[in-house]
DNA sequence: AGCACGCCGACT
DNA sequence: GTCGGCGTGCTC
């Protein structure tokens, strides 16, 4: 019987989330596999889709019509990755051909492309006004200025012109002329004898020719090994010495080579937790670790030896880093180590490089994979091990369709593959730490930095003390500037950091410290411009704008938020000698800016290093000797339950920076709340103590890791409508969810207008709800009827709860 | 996502 | 009377 492909068609709505049954035309029977991307009549046109299975029957009562083409050689989704997509499609919400998108590289994706051909029932003038060059032309109504559209529309209308549709595959391998010869090697002996007097290249070049290898060799490589230029072989080749024929190459992104390096010596904990990993991967368990080190503890190090265990037993592996930290020193740590079997994916490449790195890896070529949160989706067999570095980092989770987590990716693959999963992380996240509690991870510990290294003495300094003494500069206290002075004399480094994460207002007494904070919910309220009041955005509650401190009756209370800039020019009045480098999203957006100015601090081209929280991940430099905190507090005043976790990371993380080698180092920490047991706790670096408190915090509010949580927005220009569909939604939830769900909202997000939509939410905490997805796929079909310019997310375990 | 079908208001 | 607005529903 005649097989039917199952085809995901590259439309993603509700009604095509199930794959749609085409007939295979004869001639592509015996190529078509599962994973395989096709181009199928949809409708009234052409669209991409995934073939992800064969069957003998189907449901459908119409017509059958066929797969038009078969855009690759081989499947691109292996059965694991198929399987991955259909799991990443349940979990987070998403359309499987959404999933599968994401897991493929951008040049897989295939784009249709409309034309608009004229017929011979258009007038001449018509012809003339839309045909200028008399041929079809693109119909690309972004491109087009809307009189065009509109004119073209009705003509097509009228039958007078017909659309077209293409499917273009952007997939495209790169080649280089390859040579070959079919000359034998007396023949080329004779060619040279005959030309070797008075064509020295010729003969030279006809010398290499005697000794091809079979296989075609770069012309690049002839021209270099022969010493001929590329004008000579174009002459042996129109004279029938040689053939060019086309060499698939791949687009290197590894410009430089690096040095090999060997494995370090380890500490017994190192040892320890390399030895328990080794176990996992000898043994291919699908075990699951958490490296609980300090910073300077020597966590890489551990990755690069169990990596190489598992490269051993003939197996690749897989280390996920976050993308900020994707840096040419980290990658060229582990391409020291593994050479050529390493292969690097991220968004710094172009499309054409990812795609060869994904081919290598895709081939087996390349056993260790690097690279940021979508490499978690590289087309590796045969896993061995999964190292995720940073765990706790936000980056992890992708927030567009599919919401997905890439620790639940990783942990998934592990499984499927049967080999450990590594999480480290000086700072855990509190789910993991708490699941290692539970003993679903085990616990390795790096309590120890290498070589005993001290760490940094922390100091507090108590902002409302100081602002009370000095007036002026509310951004630099005395003991602070003191310090850095005392660096630019001993000609050492600082690092300075400005806690920009939530400029979002948020009202703080300059006096005393005291955050307005929602009485149901214990998180900050939201200053809202218009209409002016403090706002909750969790439950909605609403309360004045305070001129008074409602604490201390202070009436220094107001919205609080500084930027890079200006805190540059202050300091420069205050330091007029220093060399400040200023390092935020304006100065580094532009291609590689963020290594070169890196590269200036590390010359000592600075004294200076002053940045948002990007210069807390990772950068080393030996001299730096101070880092400074400007305002610990930001993060603190989110209207986000992991603000206190934020806090304690990113301050924890920040003064890991201070002090490598033998100069010790110090760290000032400004803030409004010196006792906030987030900063005090960061100050010991006593992240099992942070963990008890903050689990006790989550436990009071019913928090992660205690409940589960979803988070549904709404978006639209309109604001009532935006408003009016999540109150929608909010009675399906009700009505469907048992009353042991805690429903919070709707609310308007922190940002209530971004891109010119206003955003409502509603989130759902619950530990145990059999109805849940059965209700989040009605409000998910309620949506596709809504109205225009209407978006409804689901975020299940969302990182931002603004 | 596109696109057709179909039902309402403002124009040649 | 028709043109064109966009709400609704379908695509194997």
């Amino acid at each position: 019987m005649a097989q039917i492909a199952q085809v995901l068609v590259d439309v993603p709505t509700m009604q095509t989330n199930d794959p749609y049954s085409y007939a295979i035309p004869d001639q592509l029977a015996d190529q078509l596999q599962p994973g395989m991307r096709v181009t199928v009549p949809f409708g009234h046109r052409v669209v991409s889709g995934v073939v992800v299975g064969f069957t003998t029957s189907t449901q459908y009562e119409g017509q059958l019509k066929s797969i038009r083409a078969v855009l690759d050689l081989a499947p691109v989704l292996n059965p694991e990755l198929q399987q991955l997509a259909d799991w990443l499609a349940q979990t987070t919400y998403a359309f499987r051909i959404t999933c599968i998108q994401t897991m493929l590289p951008n040049l897989l994706k295939a784009s249709v492309e409309r034309q608009i051909v004229p017929t011979n029932e258009l007038t001449a003038t018509e012809r003339a006004v839309y045909f200028p060059d008399g041929a079809a032309r693109d119909f690309d109504t972004s491109k087009l200025d809307t009189d065009t559209v509109a004119g073209l529309l009705k003509l097509r209308r009228a039958g007078k012109v017909t659309v077209t549709y293409q499917v273009k595959d952007k997939a495209s391998v790169k080649t280089t002329p390859g040579i070959t010869t079919s000359l034998a090697p007396q023949q080329l002996e004779d060619l040279k004898q005959s030309v070797a007097t008075r064509a020295p290249k010729q003969a030279a070049l006809l010398t290499y020719l005697q000794a091809l290898p079979d296989h075609p060799v770069p012309q690049a490589k002839v021209a270099h090994a022969a010493g001929v230029s590329s004008a000579v072989i174009r002459g042996a080749e129109t004279k029938g010495w040689l053939k060019r024929t086309p060499l698939e190459v791949y687009r290197d992104p590894f410009q430089q080579p690096v040095k090999p390096t060997t494995p370090l010596r380890l500490n017994a904990e190192q040892q320890a937790a390399v030895d328990a990993i080794t176990t996992a991967v000898t043994q291919r368990q699908a075990k699951n670790f958490l490296v609980e080190g300090v910073t300077g503890s020597g966590k890489t190090e551990v990755y690069l030896q169990s990596i190489a265990v598992a490269l051993q037993q003939g197996r690749s592996a897989l280390m996920l880093v976050p993308e900020i930290a994707l840096t040419p020193q980290m990658t060229n740590r582990v391409k020291a180590r593994f050479g050529q079997r390493v292969a690097v994916l991220h968004s710094g490449l172009s499309k054409g490089e990812q795609y060869d790195e994904w081919r290598r890896i895709d081939r087996g070529e390349a056993t260790v994979v690097v690279g940021a949160r979508s490499a978690v989706f590289a087309p590796i067999q045969h896993l061995g091990l999964i190292i995720m570095d940073e765990e706790h980092e936000s980056s992890y989770k992708q927030d567009e369709n599919p919401r997905y987590h890439a620790r639940d990716v990783a942990l998934w693959r592990g499984k499927y593959h049967d080999c450990p999963v590594v999480l480290g992380s000086a700072t855990p996240s509190l789910e993991t730490r708490a699941r290692a509690a539970k003993g679903l991870y085990t616990r390795l510990v790096l309590a120890h930095r290498i070589n005993d290294r001290p760490l940094p003495t922390v100091h507090i300094i108590d902002m409302r003390a100081e602002l009370k003494q000095h007036q002026g500069d509310d951004d630099f206290s005395a003991p602070l500037l003191t310090a850095i002075q005392d660096r630019l004399d001993r000609h050492e480094q600082v690092v300075l950091m400005l806690n920009r994460r939530g400029f979002s207002s948020f009202m703080m007494c300059r006096d005393c410290g005291f955050v307005l904070k929602c009485p149901n919910c214990d998180i900050s309220l939201t200053y809202h411009v218009n209409p002016r009041v403090m706002k909750c955005h969790y439950c909605g509650h609403e309360e004045a704008v305070p001129t008074v401190c409602p604490n201390c009756r202070s009436r220094k209370i107001r919205y609080y938020g500084t930027g890079t800039q200006k805190v540059e020019t202050a300091l420069q009045k205050l330091l007029p000698t220093a060399r400040i480098l200023r390092m935020d999203v304006d100065s580094t957006r532009r291609k590689g800016a963020h290594e070169k100015l890196l590269n200036q601090f590390g010359q000592h081209d600075a004294d200076i290093l002053l940045g948002t929280q990007m210069i807390a991940k990772g950068l080393d430099f030996p001299n730096v000797t101070l880092v400074g905190v400007l305002n610990a507090d930001t993060a603190l005043g989110l209207p986000d339950f992991r603000a206190s976790e934020r806090t304690f990371q990113l301050l924890t993380q920040v003064s890991g920076r201070a002090g490598r080698a033998e100069k010790p180092g110090e760290v000032y920490i400004q803030t409004f709340n010196p006792d906030h047991y987030a900063i005090q706790l960061a100050r010991t670096q006593d992240y099992e103590r942070f963990f008890v408190t903050e689990m006790h915090m989550r436990h009071q509010g019913n928090y992660p890791p205690y409940y589960y949580a979803i988070q549904l927005t709404a978006s639209h220009e309109d604001e009532s409508v935006a408003a009016k569909a999540m109150y929608q939604i909010l009675a399906a939830v009700k009505q469907g969810l048992s009353d042991q769900a805690i429903i919070l909202g709707p609310t308007p997000k922190a940002i209530a207008r971004v891109k010119r939509k206003y955003y409502y939410q509603v989130v759902i905490k619950y530990k145990h709800e059999p109805h849940l997805k059965a209700v989040l796929d009605q409000i998910r079909q309620g949506s596709q009827r809504a109205p225009r310019g209407l978006a409804v997310a689901i975020d299940a375990e969302p990182m931002n709860f603004m």
